[in-house]
DNA sequence: CAGTGGTCTAGACCACCCT
DNA sequence: GGGTGGTCTAGACCACTGT
């Protein structure tokens, strides 16, 4: 149910009702959402209100709008751009697979005069036992924003997460830069990729909603991981 | 003015219309546009118009809110990520370089019984008399929607700028892959490039905003154009 | 035809920012 | 305090989809 007195506004409450609805599988794949007017009745908000939280879905890629027909639960593709941050395990999840994370190198090291820590993370997914390896993430975070940050494990925390909760810091945005390599016989050896194909590495800075630096990454990709984009174009 | 009888939605007729009066630096980086009240006498129609117009220039990343101060103009986020298309030459103007564009081939085929232009082009920024190519694009255009295309010379001709001047026809947004390859000798030799290093290649379709398919095209980039994003972490 | 989403109006109250 | 955007209400009419 909603809270009207509640601090987070209404559409932001049934969106995220509607969105743990559709990833609990409650609504499936190419279900029907209750009708805007249903949602109006159950649970007493106007139509706005429950449009602006249909909008915002759509946005994620969630859902889908036919008119005349209604509301479809769409699970397939368009979020494929999203690459990590937090997004993988969502995306794992919509697709019935388990996202899996194996710790590769974590060590704290000294540059400038201050400590960082250096985690190196191999990210995939796996579905019928069988896992596929997508990402090598390499990861530099101060350690005096992060105090004993290198004291957890990060196999079964998100890193965010922590960041979040533990230091009270968001990650906002990231600035990174693109470009194709061929690929280390390491990097081959840990993604499990038999064809010496070239591979997508980026790099950058995440930065908090202030500009303050977070985090220095590296993202190595494996073909299997694929890149869609949508682009606007300026006139 | 907008038009309240027109068949298009007055929330489109004025995201059209403030997206052009920002492109063409009426609004400048860093301006406030007018406030919404502003725009309701203005224009004569409701705030939830004007809030939906704005909506999607933020959603376009043209545009930013920001909650008691106002809607500030934000080119800097889109310009660094557009490739292609025609922010290309403004790209160019800025670091005092020439874009220089030389086609080809240029060559009409039939698939599925109707009429296709096959336009390869080389593009590439001039500066102090070296010419530095940037990219292969490849385009492909159904002749049946634009007549007599392939009578224009495209060295000397904006191909966007055709399409909206001549066919009336509005690039909006482009859903492309990017993959790493390894280029064909042919590449190499086009794009001049010595050393045989991994290439970028970038396939998709450009639509209008009606979602009507008008051009698929193929981009290789040269290692020597760099890709940068930004790109904002959701929760 | 009834039901759905798409657009739009005319208000209201609030939280935020600046002076 | 006066202006800004953020949220929300309670309606209205329309275009599209199915039967």
């Amino acid at each position: 149910m909603l809270n009207k007195d509640d601090v987070i506004p209404l559409y932001v409450q049934l969106k995220r009702l509607l969105r743990s609805q559709i990833l609990n599988g409650e609504f499936k794949e190419m279900d029907l959402l209750p009708s805007e007017t249903q949602l109006m009745k159950q649970y007493q908000i106007t139509r706005t209100t429950i449009r602006k939280a249909i909008a915002e879905l759509k946005q994620e890629g969630l859902v889908q709008q036919v008119h005349g027909k209604g509301t479809y639960v769409r699970l397939r593709e368009t979020k494929d751009t999203v690459w990590n941050f937090q997004g993988f395990s969502d995306l794992a999840h919509l697709q019935n697979q388990k996202p899996i994370t194996k710790v590769l190198e974590k060590e704290t090291y000294q540059k400038d005069g201050s400590s960082f820590l250096k985690l190196v993370r191999l990210r995939g997914l796996q579905s019928d036992n069988i896992t596929t390896w997508m990402t090598i993430d390499t990861s530099h975070l101060p350690l005096n924003r992060f105090p004993d940050l290198d004291t957890y494990d990060f196999s079964n925390t998100s890193l965010y997460k922590l960041l979040r909760e533990t230091y009270n810091t968001y990650p906002h945005h990231a600035n990174l830069n693109i470009e194709p390599i061929l690929g280390t016989p390491l990097m081959y050896d840990r993604l499990e990729l038999e064809e010496k194909k070239p591979l997508l590495r980026s790099f950058g800075v995440v930065s908090t909603e202030s500009n303050i630096e977070i985090e220095h990454l590296e993202i190595i990709y494996s073909p299997h991981f694929k890149f869609k984009f949508s682009q606007y174009i300026n006139y």
